[in-house]
DNA sequence: CCCCCTCTCACTTTCAAT
DNA sequence: ATTGAAAGTGAGAGGGGG
């Protein structure tokens, strides 16, 4: 209210400088405008009474009345009367005596109308404020609006039809005040609340006018007070639309921010957008691509676990069977010391002096090569020129032992089928080994790429084959330095049956089919082995089973026959544990 | 269903900047 | 002179109330 009322003191001064401005005019003039001059003071009241009010909206309306009335007067008197007419309530005045002229429409809704029409007029004031000139244009636009015009016109044309009509010498000095003070016109959209301190009077007035428009003339159809609303809404409207625009303009990076219009700024926009989405295309592609990425990583990453997992087992069965491999092989040792403990040493000393390094390659072909005639056709051996002339590489030979044992075996062992030797053969095309390490002599199943599986398969191997004093661990050349854990003595290959094993042998012989290549050894070390072996067997009493008889004579083959009642009906359930089982030590089986 | 109100669109005019 | 923005105005569509 305060700011009103300044705005309003404001206003008022002004008002009183132009009033006294006109009321020389009128002087030089009109005596009749006398009565207008009593009017104006009417008026002047009223003014003021608004100023104390600081209600003006409806004021003017109140104030409108009077004009109408005021508007007969000055027909009979020409257009000089609009001077007096004050600003703004007395703008309405000229009007009347502009009204005269175009006053049909006034009489009627005057009163009412006038009030309405002053708020209008201002912002076009402001649309036309330099120039009465110009007013005469918005004039003709308003034509459109006839009926209502008039009511409108009439406040402005105490301005704006004043000039037009004749008068307008004494009215435009007067106006062009007011239409200075217009500028509102831009103020109106930012808002009627506060017309800043520039906006005089009819600013002022304007803006309550405005409120009292909006309510009343809104009411009226047709009425001048919905095109001043519509004309608001309007540029309400554009404003957001351009503050719309702003905002686009902001989020788009590298735009000028003044030299560009809103039309390229959509183009702009639009280019913009565009650019986004080749990016997030680009992006996905990307992200596609490293997700195939990560998927073989991953899946290599599950390979190299898995045969890092397998080489674990191996070097694990290989340490287990270390440390249970010394007892028994000292078992051995002293249970062959009878008879081969010589060989065995040596064999011993030869697999420490250097690791038998034959190929597996050579070896699996060589078993192959024999594999077809397993008989003791092999067996015809001639005496070997040196002890240990070529070794003969068994422990490859499991692997397709184990391809043909499978039909083969008809035995229940649970053990020797292990579920993981299948997909672990497959997987390790490296040459396994057996290897006696060279603690005491122990014979030790080294198995440097075959599975845990394939290991045992070997022992079974091994087992099944008929003769050896030791568990037969060959010393394979095997170039492979993955697992040299063996002596050097590079010709080795010989078979040494552990007699416990021979026990098992014999038991599973029984329940297992004759393993077909039973050492087919060619080398007669080997055999000779095997035969020692196996005559030991019967020299520790096991040989009275009878098959032993055919062992001697069938190396290979004897396996089969070969029995111990003791092992009769036990299960054994892993076959490494058959070997480095110590729970058949040869003096059992010789105590057997 | 009609009337009113609100909102939006299209056209025109005006103004300012280049 | 051209161009773009701002403004004024009329008309129509859609929604809500009586």
């Amino acid at each position: 209210m305060s700011i009103e009322t300044l705005l309003e003191a404001a206003r008022f001064l002004e008002w009183q400088a132009q009033q006294q401005q006109r009321a020389r005019e009128e002087q030089e003039r009109l005596r009749l405008e006398r009565e207008r001059e009593r009017e104006q003071e009417q008026k002047r009241a009223s003014s003021l009474a608004r100023l104390a009010h600081a209600l003006p909206v409806e004021e003017p309306r109140i104030e409108a009345p009077p004009l109408p009335l005021s508007p007969p007067a000055p027909p009979p008197a020409p257009p000089p009367p609009l001077p007096a007419p004050a600003p703004l309530t007395v703008i309405p005045i000229p009007v009347v005596t502009n009204s005269p002229q175009s006053l049909p429409p006034p009489p009627p809704l005057p009163p009412a109308a006038q009030p309405l029409p002053l708020a209008p007029r201002q912002p076009a004031l402001v649309s036309t404020p330099g120039l009465s000139i110009k007013e005469p244009a918005p004039l003709p636009t308003r034509p459109q609006v006839p009926a209502p015009a008039p009511l409108l016109p009439d406040p402005k044309t105490t301005t704006t039809v004043v000039a037009p009509t004749g008068s307008p010498k004494p009215l435009q000095p007067l106006p062009t005040p007011i239409l200075t003070i217009a500028p509102h016109p831009g103020v109106q959209p930012q808002l009627a609340p506060q017309q800043p301190p520039p906006p005089t009077l009819g600013t002022l007035k304007l803006a309550p006018a405005e409120e009292a428009k909006s309510s009343e003339q809104k009411k009226r159809p047709g009425g001048i007070g919905t095109r001043e609303v519509h004309n608001k809404l309007e540029k309400n409207r554009r404003a957001h639309l351009k503050e719309c625009f702003e905002t686009l303009k902001r989020n788009i990076p590298n735009v000028d921010d003044k030299k560009t219009s809103n039309l390229s700024v959509l183009r702009t926009a639009l280019r913009y957008i565009q650019s986004l989405k080749r990016k997030e295309k680009e992006y996905e592609h990307e992200m596609e691509r490293l997700a195939r990425e990560k998927i073989a990583t991953q899946q290599r990453l599950a390979e190299l676990k898995h045969e890092l997992s397998q080489w674990m087992d191996v070097l694990e069965i290989d340490r287990v069977l270390r440390q249970t491999g010394q007892p028994e092989d000292d078992q051995a040792s002293t249970s062959t010391a009878s008879e081969g403990e010589d060989n065995i040493d040596e064999d011993m000393e030869e697999d420490r002096a250097g690791p038998p390094k034959l190929n597996h390659r050579p070896q699996l072909e060589l078993l192959k090569s024999t594999l077809p005639t397993p008989s003791p056709a092999s067996a015809p051996l001639p005496p070997p020129p040196h002890p240990h002339p070529h070794s003969v590489a068994l422990s490859p030979a499991h692997l397709p032992v184990q391809q043909q044992q499978p039909p083969q075996q008809k035995t229940p062992l649970p053990a020797p089928p292990p579920p993981p030797a299948t997909p672990t053969q497959t997987l390790v095309p490296a040459p396994a080994h057996l290897v006696a390490t060279a603690g005491g002599g122990s014979t030790v199943i080294a198995h440097t790429a075959t599975t845990h599986a394939s290991v045992i398969q070997t022992v079974n191997h091994v087992l099944q084959g008929p003769g050896g004093k030791h568990i037969a661990h060959i010393a394979p050349s095997a170039p492979s330095p993955a697992v040299q854990l063996a002596p050097a003595t590079p010709p080795i290959g010989h078979i040494t049956v552990h007699p416990a094993t021979l026990n098992h042998v014999a038991h599973l012989g029984s329940q297992l089919p004759l393993y077909p290549q039973p050492v087919a050894v060619s080398q007669p070390v080997a055999v000779s082995h095997i035969a020692h072996t196996l005559s030991h067997q019967q020299v520790n009493g096991t040989a009275g089973l009878g098959p032993p008889a055919a062992v001697m004579a069938k190396p290979a083959v004897g396996a089969q026959v070969v029995h111990h009642p003791q092992l009769v009906g036990q299960t054994v359930l892993n076959p490494v544990t058959m070997v480095t089982m110590p729970s058949f030590p040869v003096s059992t089986l010789k105590l057997a």
